[in-house]
DNA sequence: TGCAATTAAATTGTATACAATTTAATTGCA
DNA sequence: TGCAATTAAATTGTATACAATTTAATTGCA
């Protein structure tokens, strides 16, 4: 027989982790808003003002999202003038995307924002960087083995 | 100026949550798709595993989860037979979600699922528990104040 | 060098999330 | 007690996520 606490919500331990990252994203909504984007499409902006011009599958790359997800979200931003999505000449199969200058001026509208939050999420560096250095280590334990 | 740093990828601290909380979904995929469920389903059964027979608000209020979202994943829960879904005759305004015998009958499939995602997370039960408390006290902090 | 295999995006279809609104029932007070 | 205010679900509309498939381009080898 297996005891069944281990089937009750409050002993799961990804509850909590499913529950705070919507949580978080709620908690972004306020900032967002007022830039007319998604936290989704936020952190696709975060990655290009980090290094502009880079392919769908790169941004795939470092957000762990496929191309069913990010060719709609980026044609949105594409319709909002904040990104350009071109076919690479070198390769037809490669979609670019860059920044426009809008999309890059955005920059500094968010740069308030992850002060903001760090407020708003009421917990010291401490346990911040306790939070991320456990989550890398489950990302990294359970990387995609998809290449190789 | 503000540097920016904080607004790069590797240095925020949400993102890894994100990416968590997917990657866990992810993982929870291999064990619900033999139960043909998904997870935000496994967490409604979860929760009237342990106590059944829940308003829709009752389980909105475990799951953090609004009847936008609840009331066609429940409708789904109850085409495949998992539930019974019925206005309670003491408030018609009120829907009580039950489990028939095949939903009550499938915790005894779930119960490996537990053990075998702390297997698949690859940390120790401490990490465990220090990652929940930590997500505990931004959501207690961040509790939605929408009574009072 | 032709063509099977591979690769990059896009597409299709399903299932969340959630804001905002609607519908129907219930409460509680003037 | 009538009715405005409140409440519980459901509905509408938009935006992710992601599996599976499709389309188009490129590679690499027999």
């Amino acid at each position: 027989m297996v005891p069944d606490h281990y089937l009750k919500l409050d002993s799961q331990f990804c509850f909590p982790i499913y529950a705070l990252s919507r949580e978080i994203t709620q908690l972004y909504r306020q900032f967002l808003d007022q830039l007319d984007i998604t936290y989704p499409q936020y952190l696709v902006l975060m990655v290009l003002w980090q290094h502009d011009k880079q392919t769908v599958n790169q941004l795939g790359d470092k957000l762990l999202l496929d191309s069913g997800t990010l060719t709609p979200l980026l044609k949105r931003l594409e319709q909002k003038a904040l990104v350009n999505r071109n076919r690479s000449k070198a390769d037809e199969r490669v979609v670019e995307i860059s920044l426009t200058v809008a999309g890059a001026k955005l920059k500094e509208q968010a740069s308030c924002i992850p002060r903001e939050m760090f407020d708003l999420l009421g917990i010291s560096l401490e346990e911040m960087e306790t939070l991320k250095s456990i989550a890398h280590k489950i990302l990294q334990y359970n990387a995609r083995e998809q290449k190789g």
